[in-house]
DNA sequence: GGAAGCCATGTAAGCGTATACAATTGACGG
DNA sequence: CCGTCAATTGTATACGCTTACATGGCTTCC
């Protein structure tokens, strides 16, 4: 069942059909209903795909993300989606896995089913398998970041203030009179990794208060490396007094290790972590923490993309930065010792 | 750049070109090399639309859920994505926010991006939506129904022992000395509600329990509920002992209104969950749950789909029904009063 | 009354691919 | 030497749609 069907049930021509379907040219009143009556009685769907390739555009975006098991990621894509549906655009999702090789083959892929643009969370910020993924296209293919800016690219990026809120934190615990404060960062050659160091160090700086080499380590966003390096930091002979999680995950493993160690939060130490999310607020105590819209991103992101892809003709790269907000709950309290 | 651009600089015929690409019928070593060669330095991709629309495939299914919200999502999609990859599918999101208007349109508009198949899980068990979404394609269409079986329709599904889960959970409960026992669950026009009131009542009739019509009331699967059910049962003259809960976000809520009534669990009320998720172990007490295999689910949804799409000739419907597993943790104990 | 313009519709081309079929070549057995 | 067959390649069509262009009829305005 195709449009040629139609168009012969119905006693006129394709391309009288096309015009119903798209309301799209003129048509005579008494012809629109008629064609529309076939429509429906034999339940005609048109074929997006035949549209697509006439039209050349599939009205579908690519949503690439290094991890769905990131409570981040259902957050973002809530955002993502809701702009998408409003626009009637579908989402393709290409995970990661956090691996490069993966992505680059993501990125083919997506680029191969003809995607109208693309949403990306990279993990190669150095840009590499972007850059091949993208060969021949660069330019011309509508991209927006997310989280992360990617260097030597002339993309749109939505990202937040990473340095900001962590400084904002950092303050927060300095103002309750913390001076031996640890922070387990991310890795440093990634945005959210290298810019909540920076805040931290910053607000260190700016109190004039030294920073301890020893209270200062790096995980990989991951759970466990949260975990063992909280373990470590509170074995130390003078352990800090409060600890600042550079994610949702890490923090989670301070907090398991603190409990694993019978080190009460926040009377013994006090624990802020960067990202909300359910956990935050069911835990006890609920953690303090940097608060930064996902679902916005997510939905200023598609704004961004889909502006591009609708509107071909701008020129200048936007990047946005979303500020984010210190949820104070009760995981700090003043140092004792 | 398309093929026919490759045939020109390869000196060679489109034919030749799309066997090469696909690596189908015959085609001299050399002049695959030559080809290839040509396609390597064009930085050519082939137009899967074109590809689609002439072989009649996508190579993409789509995947309908009712929130993108519910931490049960991601668990799923990870063993989708994971076996989609491995068979070079896409996958395109319909997320249908619980709606049932929204859930039609979804389908339609899914059935007409041309997907080759569809993974659902579905808010209307009475198949309304999908009938009329499907109509036209109804049989011809492979589905797969993840949670809950629709009535009415040939399709397989992949679904948990809800009724077997709750036995267990209620049964251990029992078995710690509970009798008043309540439990909030979901609507019973729905697999998940239903059937987990089921297995509750199942056990506690083989215990010669008897069940106090006050203790069992009706949540909607969502946070809230749970916090006003479980505030409503603890203010009874005669507040149960036990609680529990339907579902991962209704026990969030129970969680939460025996915190904020300052009732200590499972000093004052023991407490069960029905789903796994990060939460669980993370509480304080970490959760008794009935877990179940969430991304098994997805996994071998995908698996079943994608063995339909490529093997039209199968007929039998297959409803695989996964086991659940009490995970104990701390938040039972026996009964004080 | 005729030029001009609008409305409704049809005709046909082409988006980029896969593939049935035909054509050419060379090998090989009788 | 001829028939047969396999290997290699090319030609041409169709997948279902949109749309530029053509056509014819009607209105309108000088």
């Amino acid at each position: 069942m195709n449009q040629r069907d139609i168009a012969r049930i119905a006693g006129v021509s394709t391309a009288t059909v096309s015009r119903v379907i798209n309301q799209k040219g003129n048509v005579d009143r008494d012809t629109y209903a008629k064609v529309l009556k076939v429509i429906e009685e034999q339940g005609y769907v048109p074929n997006t795909i035949a549209k697509s390739l006439r039209v050349r555009q599939t009205k579908t975006i690519g949503f690439v993300i290094p991890d769905i098991g990131n409570p981040f990621f259902p957050e973002v894509l809530k955002g993502v989606e809701s702009v998408c549906v409003q626009h009637g655009y579908n989402i393709i999702l290409g995970n990661t896995n956090e691996d490069v090789e993966t992505e680059r083959s993501v990125v083919r892929n997506l680029r191969q089913q003809r995607v109208d643009g693309l949403l990306m969370i990279l993990v190669d910020e150095r840009g590499e398998t972007l850059r091949w993924g993208l060969r021949g296209a660069e330019g011309r293919f509508p991209i927006v970041f997310i989280d992360r800016h990617i260097k030597g690219f002339q993309y749109d990026s939505v990202v937040i203030d990473n340095e900001g809120g962590a400084f904002q934190a950092t303050d927060y615990l300095l103002r309750l009179g913390h001076r031996r404060i640890a922070m387990i960062h991310g890795p440093v050659t990634m945005t959210p990794g290298g810019g909540r160091l920076r805040g931290y160090l910053e607000a260190m700086r700016a109190w004039g208060v030294e920073v301890v080499a020893e209270y200062v380590r790096e995980g990989d966003f991951r759970t466990k490396s949260g975990y063992e390096l909280a373990k470590h930091l509170m074995s130390l002979p003078v352990p800090p007094t409060a600890i600042f999680g550079g994610n949702n995950l890490m923090t989670m493993g301070i907090f398991e290790a603190l409990r694993d160690m019978g080190i009460a939060v926040p009377d013994q130490v006090s624990l802020v972590g960067f990202d909300d999310f359910l956990l935050g607020a069911y835990l006890s105590p609920p953690l303090t923490v940097v608060d930064r819209p996902m679902s916005d991103m997510g939905r200023i992101a598609a704004e961004l993309l889909i502006s591009r892809i609708e509107n071909r003709d701008q020129t200048a790269v936007r990047k946005v930065v979303l500020p984010t907000a210190l949820r104070i709950r009760q995981s700090c309290r003043e140092p004792q010792s």
